[in-house]
DNA sequence: TGTTTCGATTTTGTATACAAAAATGACAAT
DNA sequence: ATTGTCATTTTTGTATACAAAATCGAAACA
């Protein structure tokens, strides 16, 4: 690679193949071949098999006894359990955000949602699509809770490769999205947290319907 | 290494030094000597570079470049987090498990802390403590969410290695076990999740309180 | 006593080797 | 067409090798 090696083979593995599979390079359930990434990364078996054992760890990918790595696949079923946890996460997070979170912080999420208009157009839609992302990454952010952060990265994630766009369009979701901005300016830490927490439980309701049981 | 080779090695190397560290055999902070392992489990240095790469993934080991690799050592703060995010995680599992258990578990679930009467003898403690950490896992159990379930895998530990005993003791405790039990008994989900939420908020309190900052 | 220097030793990150298991595929028999 | 057999190829799990970096320790110095 470059003539500084700033960081080691293996984490350069482990990063293109997550981006692989978050970009959907590597489908969920999709056998990994090692030998070909070998060759096409240009490094030996070993940094390899490092970066898959830590995303094993991770549970991102899974390892069949003798027949090797798999892009994890998540059953409907888990998609559902995902926005329950989610709810719970989030809810702290908003919760903490608030009763954390500096004047200038509130007052900067206050402006979130603030100049949706319907109908959307397509391009306001995908910006909707990533103001959502960052409302609710910024609470996280806000929460200052180290531990919820890491949960974040080892499950948020999972929504982007198992599921596309929003779940529910944005005129349903955009009463709720206002309403917990309103707890939040008012510093109702609490409410503003029930509010995320019922907000994508209503969201795990949709996805219920979608799964054949 | 019996006849029949069931498990890959590194799953073996995996589990025992995840159980090193839950025993504080390896504390947190100290260095893991690869070589030292290797002739210890008598296997080369492969399965254990393939162990240690996984528990890097989770996150309760880390790499440092170039000086191999260290026993998580959390913070005084971290903590203090984690109780917020396990009252998170389990305040939902609670809720899940009212709506979702049949009448049989929770008539099961009833019986916990029935009979619990002060003062505590030595060993009325000890079977506190068990009783309180079988009620917390037969929650999550109980919600069949297979995230909350990975999440606890995952984070659950840290209090058993970073955490001496029960944070508060029982007689502080007992009512607020007492309360979620009885929220479950009359099937009010909400509720229940809601006191089980509060219940460790009461804990990362007490644990604020002993942080330095 | 407490530092600093510097060579010897250990450990790391990476590459390579290889037996055994699994996948593949051509061919034969239904 | 489907099924079964079995030799060939690929891949896996594990072991070993090795240059470069980090650590250690003793000697030299303050």
């Amino acid at each position: 690679m470059g003539l500084i090696e700033t960081r080691i083979l293996t984490d350069h593995v482990y990063e293109t193949i997550k981006l692989m599979i978050r970009d959907g390079a590597l489908r969920p359930g999709a056998k990994i071949n090692k030998k070909e990434l070998e060759s096409q990364l240009g490094v030996s078996q070993t940094p390899i098999n490092d970066a898959l054992s830590r995303l094993a760890g991770q549970k991102h990918i899974e390892q069949r006894n003798r027949r090797g790595y798999f892009v994890r696949k998540y059953s409907c079923k888990e998609l559902v359990d995902l926005f329950a946890a989610r709810g719970a996460v989030e809810g702290m997070a908003t919760r903490l955000a608030v009763e954390n979170a500096s004047d200038a912080e509130i007052e900067q999420i206050t402006h979130f949602f603030a100049e949706v208009s319907f109908p959307l157009s397509e391009a306001a839609y995908h910006a909707y699509e990533r103001t959502d992302r960052e409302f609710h990454s910024l609470l996280i952010e806000y929460s200052r809770n180290a531990i919820i952060q890491e949960m974040n990265e080892q499950f948020g994630y999972i929504v982007r490769t198992a599921t596309t766009g929003l779940v529910r369009p944005p005129d349903e979701t955009i009463g709720e999205h206002r309403a917990i901005i309103a707890a939040i300016r008012d510093r109702n830490a609490r409410l503003a947290g029930e509010l995320m927490t019922e907000h994508h439980l209503r969201s795990r309701d949709v996805l219920v319907k979608d799964c054949r049981d």
